[in-house]
DNA sequence: CAGTATGACATTTTT
DNA sequence: TGTCATACTG
């Protein structure tokens, strides 16, 4: 095992593999799992990583390929590996584990260390509210400050918000510049010695006799603004510029480059000064920032890293931070290196850099692709990948270009479009799966009004040839497009099922929106917020709205949901509102701060074919791909300032004005590089989504302005359509809320939903279903050690939804099943298998736990619930009915097993 | 027909 | 605020 390695990982490469063997060899060397610090992106990716190790420890020895790339990296014979299997699984499932978001991590740091940085170590972590956020900041400045600002935003005539939107923007960058102060009156000096400069071409032009309309035209200004507001302005000669070319002699040239150098001067000028001036009232914003975080007692995650690094590189030496960590890590492993943000680095650099100069074993590991580095523009740095490599010759490097994910006809597809490329640093891939089918299909429709018709009709062709729906995944570049094509998809086909995935608002959301309209109408009577209404439920303008219901004395949620119920548009994200009202005191708050509410969607339906963003599908695999081309165009970079980095270290920072490159050769370079940076991402958007098909993959391209012609794709049809395998799980079980009307009491008595969750079907009740179920599955055997297994990966998989006491609930109720003798005795000495799926009568049913002992079978079906309702029977008969009739055996009998905090309960159906 | 002016147009997102 | 389509100019 390469002590400090980074793995350089293509797409579909066993970047997972690669990680889950790594960390398993570390504990086979003695390695605790405490001290193997592994860091993700997403919470998501931090849940699936220790699931993945802990399936893999518990399966040691079924699976070759984990077996011997352990084996090679351990040093071990396969047999020594195996004999301490029952040791790591229990190592793993007893320790408190190390894996983490970077952001968990960072958060983890500063709070131990707030005591340094002067703040609480209690504090909150939320999104800013920024409208409060900046008339605080208003208020808090002097006159003088004020003035200061108002002076900036007239001169830049840039509007106060967009002012406040860029200093969020530093405040993720984390750089600063030393301020100089300029005068104002300098530059308007300068306008003037431009303008006056200017004013002799005008007055030559005028005289000219040769001199065309357009070129009098040219010549029409007044003041300075007008003037650099003409294009000839960008010429190195005037005798370039074709309306003036007659008029051409050496004086006007004089004229002409006395003029550029005036104006360039100026350039030089403002852009200096609007940097210091920008930078004068960030450092004040900052400054306040600090200030009202502290008396709130709440951080952005921005400020959380800020700090952090604040702390490192100022207040705490890198051995303090060391050894004062509650844990010391001795092995460091993170995951999707690429998308790691320069401040980031900087944090982990110290503990990086102890590893890598410890003679003790110690390891470094990293692994990533830039390739599929797509999230630049939220900070990501794919530079740092080989610049670690650079500054740290000890570290190892190693390529995996073996793709198992895609057929050959993907991968030969992807390589020769992606080889050819001389700017893209590309290695071929080897395919280990034969077959595939790719199609690039122009298609004209995308241009025009029906803009989806040969998506639909390439839809339901696939699924004639046998790919099961739920095996497609539509990509996209926007979620606007995902929507759309929602839409238009559900309207072709009402039948089939459809899952978004999706992050917008959930105040966003039609149907919450439509509400949010309606109170707002009855509260303030203004016709507004009744025509909005009637424009999203589809009425007709100007229809009429009548529901009496006094919302003074009603709590928000009861009239959310009376409003939510007389709509009729209750559904998943209307559930969780109703529940997010709980936090509206009345209705008063309600609609004067409801615009802020964060929360997001829920992703209603699970099952089905699935639409999606690029962004969103990183890291994930379907078995057949629809691409669409980019429909709207890209909309220009409108940031205020321009970074510019030599690889990770800063080199400037610019002021951005339209012309500026003209007159400065520095500015240009780096508009230049941005430029390349942002080509590099659009080819690497472009492999990320070309990379998520299994078998199929059909693009569809604009006939022009296609971003699939960067690739130069042609269109082609290669190999032949994949059939769904019949043994891919293509139900992935979810309980769906099922909507019961709340008990809400009289009048008088405001509801308390979280009063009693057994009864509610509140997504509380949801996820604690879905988690019990989890814990079952998870359960080798029906008994405590594996309880106490199972328990442990319920709390890594549902920390965020569900709390300790919750998870506590949890393991009561099942120890109480596996206490239960009538249950004991049906299961002891039987063969089992849980979450069996079944197809009967072409509907797909999921057994939660199916046993056979003796040649009888038994069926159980778990439920969270006090309710015992005629509904569970009739559902678990229909499953008695099917096994009996596919068995062919009438030794069938099913129970429902009633999990309550007060007992279990089995029933026999 | 090449160069120029003008007006319309629009992203991605985790913690 | 950069890009693109379109119309205009000489």
């Amino acid at each position: 095992m390469k002590k400090y390695l980074a793995l350089k990982a293509s797409a579909g490469s066993g970047k997972t593999f690669a990680l889950t063997v790594r960390y398993i060899t570390l504990l086979l060397k003695g390695a605790t799992p405490k001290e193997i610090l592994t860091l993700t992106f997403t919470n998501k990716a931090a849940n699936e990583m220790s699931e993945r190790i802990y399936k893999t420890l518990l399966s040691l020895g079924e699976d070759e390929a984990y077996l011997n790339a352990i084996a090679l990296e351990s040093e071990l014979s396969k047999e020594q590996i195996l004999s301490k299997k029952s040791y790591l699984v229990n190592l793993f499932s007893n320790a408190a584990l190390s894996i983490f978001t970077i952001d968990k991590f960072v958060n983890k740091i500063l709070r131990e260390f707030s005591g340094y940085a002067g703040i609480n170590d209690d504090f909150e972590i939320k999104e800013d509210d920024v409208e409060k956020l900046s008339s605080k900041f208003l208020e808090s400045l002097s006159l003088e400050e004020f003035d200061k600002l108002i002076d900036f935003s007239l001169f830049e005539n840039k509007k106060y918000n967009s002012i406040f939107e860029v200093f969020k923007n530093m405040f993720e960058k984390a750089e600063t510049i030393d301020v100089v102060n300029i005068d104002l009156s300098l530059i308007e000096i300068q306008k003037k010695e431009a303008l006056q400069e200017a004013l002799k071409i005008k007055e030559f032009i005028l005289n000219c006799p040769n001199a065309s309309n357009s070129a009098i035209k040219a010549v029409d200004y007044e003041n300075f603004e007008e003037l650099i507001s003409k294009k000839w302005l960008e010429k190195d000669r005037a005798e370039e510029y074709s309306y003036f070319k007659k008029c051409s002699n050496e004086l006007l040239e004089e004229f002409f480059s006395k003029t550029k150098e005036e104006v360039g001067n100026y350039y030089k000028l403002r852009s200096a000064f609007s940097l210091s001036r920008l930078f004068e009232l960030y450092n004040l914003f900052k400054e306040y920032k600090r200030r009202y975080n502290s008396s709130k007692n709440y951080l952005h995650f921005d400020d959380i890293s800020n700090i952090c690094y604040e702390l490192l590189s100022t207040k705490i030496d890198k051995e303090f931070l060391y050894f004062r960590l509650d844990s010391n890590f001795s092995h460091i492993l993170i995951d999707e290196f690429q998308d790691t943000s320069l401040l980031q680095y900087k944090i982990l650099k110290p503990l990086i850099e102890e590893i890598l100069s410890s003679s003790e074993f110690k390891t470094f590991f990293y692994v990533g692709d830039t390739k599929q580095s797509i999230y630049r523009f939220r900070g990501g740095k794919r530079e740092l990948f080989d610049y670690v490599l650079k500054t740290n010759p000890m570290v190892n490097v190693e390529v995996l270009n073996t793709n198992y994910r895609s057929c050959e006809q993907v991968v030969n597809y992807v390589n020769q479009a992606f080889n050819k490329l001389n700017s893209y640093e590309y290695h071929d891939q080897i395919s280990v799966h034969k077959d595939g089918y790719v199609e690039v299909f122009e298609d004209e429709a995308l241009l025009s009004e029906e803009k989806y018709e040969n998506i639909a009709k390439k839809i339901s062709e696939l699924m004639q040839k046998g790919v099961n729906s739920n095996d497609i995944a539509i990509l996209t570049y926007t979620n606007d497009d995902v929507l759309n094509l929602y839409s238009y998809l559900k309207k072709m086909f009402p039948s089939l099922k459809i899952s978004t995935e999706m992050t917008s608002k959930l105040i966003n959301q039609e149907n919450v929106k439509a509400i949010i309209n309606a109170i707002k109408y009855l509260y303030f009577q203004e016709g507004i917020y009744k025509e909005n209404l009637n424009a999203i439920i589809g009425k007709a303008p100007e229809s009429s709205f009548e529901l009496n219901i006094d919302l003074k004395y009603r709590s928000v949620q009861e009239s959310v949901l009376k409003i939510a119920q007389f709509l009729n548009v209750t559904d998943d994200n209307v559930m969780k509102f109703v529940e997010l009202c709980s936090s509206y005191k009345n209705i008063v708050d309600f609609v004067y701060e409801i615009d802020e509410l964060d929360a997001s969607i829920e992703n209603s339906e699970q099952v089905g074919l699935q639409i999606l963003t690029i962004f969103k599908s990183k890291g994930l695999e379907f078995h057949t791909v629809l691409l669409l081309d980019r429909i709207k165009q890209k909309v220009a970079n409108r940031d205020y300032l321009l970074f510019e980095y030599d690889n990770v270290n800063l080199k400037n920072i610019y002021y951005k004005i339209g012309g500026l490159d003209n007159y400065s050769i520095e500015y240009k370079e780096a508009l230049k590089k941005e430029k390349a940076l942002e080509f590099e991402d659009e080819l690497n958007i472009l492999y990320v989504a070309m990379t998520r098909a299994k078998k199929n993959m059909i693009i569809f391209k604009k006939k022009e302005k296609s971003v699939f012609d960067l690739l130069d794709l042609k269109i082609a049809a290669l190999g032949e359509v994949i059939k769904s395998d019949n043994k891919t799980k293509n139900y992935e079980k979810s309980e769906k809320v099922i909507y019961k009307a709340l008990d809400l009491g009289k009048q008088e008595k405001p509801i308390k939903v979280e009063e009693d969750n057994d009864n509610a079907y509140t997504l509380h009740a949801k996820y604690f279903g879905i988690a019990t179920h989890f814990c079952l599955e998870m359960m080798n055997n029906f008994d405590e050690k594996s309880l106490h297994l199972a328990i442990n990966l319920v709390k890594n998989r549902y920390s965020n939804y569900l709390d300790e006491s919750d998870i506590a609930n949890i393991k009561a109720r099942v120890f109480q099943l596996i206490a239960h003798e009538e249950f004991l005795a049906l299961t002891s000495n039987a063969n089992y298998s849980k979450e069996q799926s079944l197809i009967y009568k072409g509907e797909l049913k999921i057994i939660d736990l199916l046993v056979e002992k003796e040649g009888k079978y038994f069926i159980f079906d778990y439920k969270t619930t006090r309710d015992e309702l005629q509904e569970h029977i009739e559902q678990v008969s229909h499953y008695e009915k099917a096994i009996k009739n596919i068995l062919v055996n009438d030794e069938v009998y099913s129970f429902i097993i009633y999990l309550n905090e007060k007992g279990v309960k089995l029933k026999k159906v």
